[in-house]
DNA sequence: TTTAACATCTTGTCTGACAAATTCGGAGCA
DNA sequence: TGCTCCGAATTTGTCAGACAAGATGTTAAA
């Protein structure tokens, strides 16, 4: 019947919806458009799907289906029987690519982290409760312990650093470097896989984790910060020194249907 | 007739969908959690949306908007008539809210943002190429053009710092102070348009970001670092120093019907 | 072998219905 | 009057079935 609502219906607000990209794609602009041009303030109730529909001249799938990408922006909140909000605190967001990780975008990576985690770990030193500083030589031991267990002690180490993060008592800091420990996870486990057989690799990596708890306790900021750039600078060696092993592991993952050993997906975080 | 599939239908995977939060949420948890377990590989096909649907227990709608979600996080695309695919480079995702600026919050951000333009700084004085140096020094004469003009220069200022992170050749840098930038381009641009009416403040600013173009131009690396950090360091106190006018401003800012001109929901490609 | 038409499959959109939760107004009562 | 409680209306969430639009693979023809 209503087929062709493109040609029959007439809508109030705009032309007709042009044949291109995906129709609820279109809505959805509008609908954004809409609200960032101050159509509907903050908090206040869009119009029911119903009449969303009308006004755009297509059903309330393609209604549902837009307002479900605004939801998954950050931009609207929906309440079943209440009806559609302008969210309060409108969101933007970041997003990283996860490919198949090569030295390169690793290190731009971990080049970018340097100076964060230089930064947390000074702002550690000058703000770390007694119960944060608590948690970061719980973490410290961890590691000890998840190796001498034979485990990679990844997990215990990421561990460690975002205890320092979360010392600095500013969640930007934890965030970003959450934001970036997905896309690290991977090529840090085949590195330190790698390295954990060798002892000097550990050992370093231990007295380094030593030197930057030590300022930290006694709240020597400067130091924390040369400690934590002297870790890793180190790590980014370490990194460099194992390339043909991180590349030959990456490119073994590829081939067969990736079994993927992670499983770790609702480990850590969850 | 199966109004009631919670109880009557028997799935072959999972639980009967539980009562909780939105059921399409359950489902794309359900089916992030697989995709990340590997049980699909990059670039595969995921099962049609019927089978899905049946493999849950569950309408193809919710089905629809499961997999909706998904593709806005840009684990899945879907190709009509062809099928919906696991993404080939999955992405992870920052997310931050953006509420009526207050001080505490905007200070918390240049927190972060500091030692990312200070290394952003130091790398830019080792890396940029010839037109990226051309590129400082015109933003940094557009800013005052536009202040001449009577301008903020808010935009221009930004642009500045921009071109600095552009320089320093990781796209990473650009990404997060773009992401920050999305913040704190409401809060610069109260406290600027307040800066600019004090001389004072903006022949300071100018002789800054003077220093910082000069030290990147000559290549000094440190002298680079010092002079970014120099520069973010009074412009906290200079933002410090204007707190009542920025309330105030915010304040004025909730009543009507908030014209915001920034940002776009999918991002700025569209 | 190459090309063109066809059958089939899959996502996108439309329609209509009911379930579940919220909102609002009025009945009843102190 | 002011308050509580209950039911009707409203609105989003989910279900079901259908067709449109595009992609894929097969078959028939040249």
């Amino acid at each position: 019947m209503n087929q062709e609502p493109r040609t029959s219906r007439v809508s109030e607000n705009t032309e007709p919806p042009s044949r291109g990209p995906q129709l609820s794609e279109q809505v959805a602009q509008r609908l954004s458009d809409a609200i960032q041009a101050g159509e509907w303030s903050r908090g206040a109730r869009l119009p029911t799907e119903a009449a969303l529909g009308e006004r755009f001249g297509i059903s309330r799938s393609v209604v549902r289906e837009a307002i479900s990408m605004l939801r998954n922006g950050g931009l609207v909140t929906s309440r079943r029987g209440s009806g559609s909000f302008v969210a309060e605190a409108p969101t933007v967001s970041l997003r990283l690519a996860i490919p198949d990780p090569d030295l390169q975008s690793v290190v731009e990576v971990l080049e970018l982290r340097r100076p964060l985690e230089v930064e947390a770990a000074r702002l550690a030193a000058e703000r770390r409760t007694p119960s944060q500083l608590r948690r970061i030589r719980n973490a410290m031991a961890d590691i000890d312990e998840a190796v001498e267990a034979g485990l990679s002690g990844v997990d215990q180490d990421l561990a460690f650093h975002r205890a320092i993060a979360e010392a600095a008592n500013n969640s930007h800091f934890t965030a970003v470097l959450d934001f970036y420990n997905r896309f690290l996870h991977q090529a840090i486990r085949v590195t330190r896989t790698n390295e954990s057989l060798r002892d000097t690799f550990m050992q370093q990596v231990v007295a380094e984790h030593q030197a930057i708890l030590d300022a930290i306790a006694t709240g020597d900021a400067e130091a924390a910060a040369r400690a934590a750039a002297t870790h890793l600078e180190h790590a980014e060696t370490r990194l460099r020194q194992a390339p043909t092993d991180l590349l030959e592991r990456v490119e073994a993952q590829r081939g067969p249907a990736s079994v993927s050993s992670t499983e770790s997906t609702g480990g850590n975080s969850r």
